[in-house]
RNA sequence: CGGGGUAUGGCCCAGUCCGGUUAAGGCGCCUGCUUUGGGAGCAGGAGAUCGCAAGUUCGAAUCUUGCUACCCCGACCA
């Protein structure tokens, strides 16, 4: 019936999982053509391929902002370095990351290059925003009056930079594209049921079209977000068993309508300060994306998300072989296409059908068709998945529909793989020395925690492993602390993480 | 930002210790023929001011100094 095609060929080409999980995570995005170092330290190179899946991703969301009552808009990328004194915590938080423009002229030099022109230094130094809730802040202040101009439901599509010491390929570089959030709202509540609101919005994101499971909670102080009251943040298990916080969601509460004095005349014509929150996802998906379901064959890539989801190579020696084929391809991929699937018909002559598999493969196409002589002569046409690496030969008719289903298949399959993986690497402990063992091995451990900073501080250095998340709903449990053994009233969720 | 490592055609790399003809090999690329159901074979060909900049020397890929980028480990952070 089916069998597995996969070989061993791969393995020169990908360092394995197994053999340096990093290298793989490296080596991956750059074969499969995501993204490239670029002449500029932690900057990266998103090459075609990698931000085709970025604007699948950017169109989804965007959808479901505008589903949700947001507007996009856009702010400068160039922030006076005044702002940031206003929000105390908001300041210590990015003022390390910040890069700054001090000049804004060069001026040709001895030796035949450029350089600085010292006489046009800046007046004010520009920050190049590393998030723009003060700029963002700054400008609400003229935008908002009334209780009627709100709530003020805005996002914006942007890239940032934070100037990371440590940078990896899509998971920390030093510019990233990302969309901010930053709303307004009357009251506290309403804030917060949007914070929550789109905190669903992600994890619906992360779960239906990533594919990846991803726990929802809040984060400790030491962890949340610089000018933040409450952070909720998205927490997906990678495969090498740490976590990655995927999305973040922050309830602002009054701190920056203070600080950058925004405030409105309420029905009772009291004058209030607004409520806030921000919110956030970036190409640190990607990452993520890549992590949670790829082999050490390549590229796992969900259905939704895929580029091109259906790959058609043609098996011929002859031209006359090939315009067979075509011809019988044809149809197949207007049938596709009518059903919304995207189709390659990959007919380079250049290149040896058995180059196409692998080739399509390290890339995470979900389904690969191939039709030779044999099949013209069956009615057949032969249908690998990447997901499993199944194959198997089916009758022609109704091609589409069965090509439509298991494109849903793959979907649903690697979303549950990937949730068994988080459910075997996932563990209730009782005490330090199992505490530790579990940390060590991996995975998401759930204990108690006395919800102090000093001792979260002793378990961070002890382990390396930090509290990912409060779960929101998280059932409330006394017990003692995993470390302190002080009372505790529910378990929190500690992982090593990126 | 601290410690360690690396940088040689598009890619992987030999040569560097101990300076001395034309910088070797593999992959890829180009041309031709044969091939095409899991990364094809043969023949021919192109492509390198040896990361950048100074210095030492009759002579530097090789020695010295500075700079830049990348990788690994730590601190910091999403």
């Amino acid at each position: 019936m089916q069998r597995l095609y996969q070989t061993l060929i791969m393995a020169k080409e990908l360092t394995s999982r197994e053999e340096n999980y990093s290298q793989w995570y490296n080596d991956l995005v750059i074969k499969a053509d995501l993204a490239e170092n670029s002449a500029v330290r932690g900057s990266m190179v998103i090459k075609p391929y990698g931000f085709a899946i970025w604007e699948k991703m950017q169109s989804v969301l965007d959808g479901m902002f505008k589903d949700t009552g947001h507007q996009n808009a856009y702010f400068p990328l160039f922030i006076p370095k005044s702002f940031f004194s206003k929000e105390a915590d908001h300041v210590e938080g990015f003022a390390k990351e910040c890069a700054v423009v001090t000049h804004y002229r060069l001026k040709n030099s001895e030796d035949g290059g450029v350089v600085v022109d010292e006489d046009a230094k800046l007046e004010e130094e520009l920050i190049v925003r590393p998030t723009s809730e003060t700029i963002i802040w700054d400008t609400y202040r003229n935008w908002i009056q009334s209780y009627r101009d709100l709530p003020l439901l805005i996002n914006q599509w942007a890239n940032v930079v934070r100037w990371e010491m440590r940078t990896r390929l899509f998971l920390r570089t030093a510019e990233f594209l990302w969309q901010e959030g930053h709303t307004a709202h009357e009251t506290k509540e309403e804030a917060i049921k949007e914070t929550e609101l789109i905190l669903d919005v992600y994890g619906d994101f992360a779960e239906k079209w990533m594919g990846m499971p991803v726990l929802k909670g809040v984060k400790s102080a030491k962890e949340r977000f610089a000018g933040a009251v409450e952070t909720y943040c998205i927490e997906a298990l990678m495969q090498d068993g740490k976590a990655l916080q995927a999305g973040t969601s922050h309830f602002l509460g009054q701190n920056f309508a203070k600080a950058f004095d925004v405030k409105y005349v309420s029905k009772e014509n009291k004058l209030e300060h607004v409520w806030a929150t921000s919110w956030g996802v970036s190409t640190r998906l990607m990452g993520a994306l890549v992590m949670a379901h790829s082999d050490d064959n390549g590229l796992v890539l969900p259905p939704k998300l895929a580029p091109i989801q259906v790959v058609i190579v043609p098996i011929y020696r002859k031209q006359e072989q090939l315009d067979a084929v075509t011809e019988k391809v044809d149809p197949i991929i207007n049938a596709l296409k009518a059903k919304g699937i995207s189709v390659k018909f990959d007919d380079r002559d250049t290149y040896k059908p058995g180059f196409k598999f692998a080739e399509w493969e390290l890339k995470g196409v979900p389904v690969r068709l191939a039709i030779g002589p044999r099949d013209l002569e069956n009615g057949t046409v032969e249908v690998a998945r990447r997901d499993t690496l199944e194959k198997e030969v089916l009758q022609m008719e109704d091609i589409e529909e069965k090509i439509a289903h298991l494109l849903e298949q793959i979907q649903e399959n690697i979303f549950q793989k990937a949730l068994n993986f988080r459910d075997e690497n996932t563990f209730r402990v009782d005490s330090w020395e199992e505490f530790e063992a579990k940390i060590e091995q991996g995975g998401f451990v759930w204990a108690h925690w006395d919800g102090t900073d000093e001792t979260e501080q002793i378990i961070k250095e002890k382990t390396k492993a930090t509290i990912r998340l409060i779960p929101i709903d998280g059932k409330q449990e006394v017990g003692k602390c995993i470390y302190s053994g002080n009372v505790s009233e529910q378990r929190v969720v500690f992982a090593k993480a990126y």
